[in-house]
DNA sequence: ATGCCTGTTCTACC
DNA sequence: CGGTAGAACAGGCA
């Protein structure tokens, strides 16, 4: 996704909106609409309900309505952008078309007034009623070392699985680990239970360090790494040689020299 | 033309 | 239970 640094940028673009009141909510795609099969009907009850507040949790965003406690959970796939009234926090997502058809409106929400759209090429995000935060793990931009100490404990996959999973950390992409590594220096093929408490402890303020800086710099696609990501390249903090291989499914690219 | 891509989810299998 | 691999979803780009 657009993973939680873009989604930040969307939660504050939509929190503006709050106050309003939906006054339409169409979903053009019914297959964008999450669990599978489920009725678009059932967000017509949210038309009259006023936007309250918003958060997130990891990438999912999160718009809630009204004082019965309705909640929108929106992702927003590899492509998903937010839109208000025609424009994006974000122009133009890395890996995705430079191309911005008004045709890929998966879904759009009137709020007073204010035309919310997402807007996704690929169709791999998704919209969904009261969605299940329960399933998601715990939040990457403040993971504390006991926390992460917790969900490496005896886990026997790479540990770039286990940044990558959504149920036990939330928030992180393939870029956002990949960076997260290679500042802390660990191979991202070593066992999470491998790790030495010094490790965890620096995995844990490394993430942290890492969406901080690459917050403020505005995007998941402006870490210090993310122009290693070439065949031939050298590692700018040691000269090694970076390494490319498919690791818990996705492809990952690290320093065969410094991480380890 | 083939492979690749900031993601999630499902099945098959060990 | 834990984990891996592959496919599916989808579409544009090098």
């Amino acid at each position: 996704m657009p993973e939680l640094i873009e989604v930040e940028q969307y939660r504050e673009a939509l929190d503006v909106l709050c106050g309003g009141t939906v006054r339409s909510l169409d979903i053009a795609d019914s297959a964008f609409a999450r669990p599978r099969g489920v009725p678009l009907g059932v967000f017509d009850a949210l038309v009259g309900q006023a936007l309250t507040a918003t958060s997130r949790h990891g990438k999912l965003l999160l718009a809630h309505f009204g004082t019965d406690g309705y909640v929108v959970g929106m992702r927003f796939g590899m492509t998903g952008r937010l839109l208000i009234d025609g424009t994006s926090p974000i122009e133009a997502l890395e890996y995705a078309s430079r191309r911005n058809d008004p045709a890929w409106d998966r879904a759009i929400i009137d709020i007073g007034g204010r035309v919310v759209a997402i807007r996704d090429q690929r169709r791999l995000g998704s919209i969904e009623l009261d969605p299940d935060t329960r399933q998601l793990g715990v939040e990457a931009s403040a993971i504390t070392a006991d926390a992460l100490h917790r969900v490496c404990s005896r886990r026997t996959k790479a540990i770039k699985a286990v940044l990558l999973d959504q149920r036990l950390i939330a928030g992180l992409g393939n870029l956002l680990a990949d960076e997260t590594l290679w500042q802390a220096g660990i191979d991202p093929r070593r066992p999470a239970g491998a790790l030495s408490e010094v490790e965890i402890d620096t995995l844990a303020s490394t993430t942290v360090a890492t969406v901080q800086t690459l917050s403020a710099r505005g995007g998941s696609h402006t870490g210090d790494s993310f122009e290693l990501r070439l065949d031939g390249a050298r590692c700018v903090l040691c000269s090694g040689s970076m390494t490319h291989d498919t690791v818990g499914g996705r492809s990952t690219w690290w320093c065969a020299t410094h991480q380890s």
